[in-house]
DNA sequence: GATCGACTCTAGAACGTTCTAGTTGCCAGC
DNA sequence: GCTGGCAACTAGAACGTTCTAGAGTCGATC
């Protein structure tokens, strides 16, 4: 029952049925004006025709896109972990999400470029690298709000985890098991939130008197960068680690566990971000989980607000992180 | 140099450059029709206003969509491996993609439902776990890829490894090192290929004579599917093992160890997907890898075939896979 | 019996593009 | 000086929707 050879449009629908291609539309949208008789008659036809509306034309006859694009990173399992979230919140406020991956070969602005022309009504981004001139630019142009990431630009939202505290927390557990000769392996310089993760460890340290223990490894995001510091460790092994994220802490476990370090018993480790992997029956690790619910709904609402034309009080969103215990920390000694 | 409050248009362009909207849209396609100066002269505009073209517009009127639908699944790194490869091939014939993700409370379906109203020229899925039935349905309205899996409906097209084949080179593998009693741990009803790779382990057994020594514990995609199945296999230690995929493996290498059973010097373990975490220094799984450019190449090559009308020859590709041989296997004895 | 309101429905103009079919202006050829 | 052809440009109709304004119809109210 296809019409030629295109995919039917509202005024097949409403041909066959016999009313105006208006009132198909006012059936379809489900809005108000169209008795139950005819409604159902509509409907029926546009069954039997597999009619679908035709999103294009409906946004841009509409104006307004109800539409979040989402730049995110593949390879990142947190990321797909927000976007789960992301899909939750955009559908409890009547959104769609757009989005748009980061490749080895296809770069942030490319992923940008590519929501800018389907006309999102906000852009969502997720950990973005690019300056943040770049992100003020961009925010002057439509809403923008960044995740695990903070702006210092006012344009911009920012919703991040409260990465400081989540040391504070971490090294608050180790202290509490008896530890005191704690290091830290840093994330490096491309990581947004690693200057704050460390700044909550020497914090923290300095916190509970500790300032003479404090003890900073160069590392990175990757396994490889914690397989290294591990090395660079090994020469005067602490009793305690807290490390950038789960997979440089999971590089490091094995290079412990390989000089036969047992841990927890020789060495804790604490990682960060609750990884998939971090769970995992090998690697059992003790981390700092994000609150992924609380974060995306947040960035959503946010840029709904801003969509609205709503006045935000405040621009950036801090949510405190908490702390998951699993095997890789003990009692000292 | 906004116009009111809403983003520039061909109209804003053609009346600031002093021509034609047609013109201007000429030129903004770079299509042939303009003098060199005038081109100039309306790119300086279009740059100057920050114009960025309507995709919605100019899809709807061009229509076709060059746009291509991608269903993918949150938290399968093998997907995001594909998702790379997708975007460099689609960007190679000039189309884009408009991805969809499959997350805990976003089925298929709906997924599926959400490209279906964007007006994608095809779609591409991968590894589809709804009916086949629906798919075909699905195929006659549009051209379908289906990734990862056969699909035995002729207007379905189809990219996929060579599962058995897969199986075939780990045993071939493992017989090479001296194996005899080789177990395969299965990958459970609900996984497409779960079947493929069974028999492929199956007629790799035979074709060694290995038939008496077949033996297939029930598994599946899951770390604690590979535990379980670990646990089974205790009882009666075979010295390899080959697995549905590499989280299994992974989970039942994780029960080996704690078994005290030394990889690979008493049991060998073989793996399948090449995941971004088997090369992890704990893991260093022998594995089974997909060759992703070339199955991303044709799946797209394969969509722009059937949007272009041409008719083509064999419905399936198969790709042969390759075995990456790690730590997890070695010499018996 | 005129007026109102409500409900149902419709015509036709938008939205921002691309496409078709011109219309100009200019130069070469006879 | 006319014709023809080409290059540069334009007007206006699409594309498939939604939206605005209004036209009918019916029953109730004055």
């Amino acid at each position: 029952m296809t019409v030629g050879d295109r995919r039917p449009t509202l005024a097949d629908v409403a041909a066959e049925a016999g009313v105006s291609v208006a009132l198909v539309s006012i059936v379809m949208r489900d809005a108000p004006g169209a008795s139950a008789a005819t409604r159902e008659r509509v409907l029926e036809v546009a069954r039997r025709l597999d009619y679908q509306p035709d999103n294009r034309a409906r946004l841009l006859r509409s104006g307004q896109s109800r539409l979040l694009g989402v730049v995110f990173g593949v390879q990142h399992p947190f990321h797909d972990d927000l976007l789960t979230g992301l899909y939750d919140a955009a559908e409890r406020v009547g959104y769609e999400l757009a989005l748009s991956a980061i490749t080895p070969r296809r770069d942030e602005r490319a992923a940008i470029a590519g929501l800018l022309q389907d006309r999102c009504a906000a852009l969502v981004l997720l950990g973005p690298q690019i300056p943040s001139a770049e992100l003020a630019t961009l925010a002057g142009r439509m809403p923008v709000v960044a995740m695990m990431r903070s702006v210092r630009q006012r344009q911009v939202d920012v919703v991040r985890t409260d990465d400081a505290r989540g040391l504070h927390l971490a090294v608050d557990h180790l202290v509490a098991l008896g530890h005191s000769r704690i290091a830290h392996v840093d994330g490096g310089r491309h990581q947004p939130s690693s200057a704050d993760r460390q700044k909550g460890y020497r914090d923290a340290m300095r916190r509970h008197g500790l300032e003479a223990c404090i003890r900073v490894v160069s590392g990175g995001p990757g396994e490889e960068d914690g397989a290294r510091a591990a090395r660079e460790l090994l020469a005067d092994p602490p009793t305690a680690v807290t490390v950038f994220n789960d997979l440089s802490a999971a590089g490091l476990l094995d290079v412990l566990r390989r000089e036969h370090l047992s841990v927890p018993g020789d060495v804790s480790v604490v990682g960060y971000d609750d990884s998939t992997f971090s769970s995992m029956a090998h690697i059992d690790l003790t981390t700092v989980a994000q609150d992924i619910e609380t974060m995306t709904t947040l960035a959503v609402a946010r840029a709904v607000e801003r969509i609205d034309g709503a006045t935000v009080a405040h621009r950036e969103v801090v949510i405190p992180p908490r702390l998951i215990i699993r095997g890789t920390t003990g009692q000292l000694g």
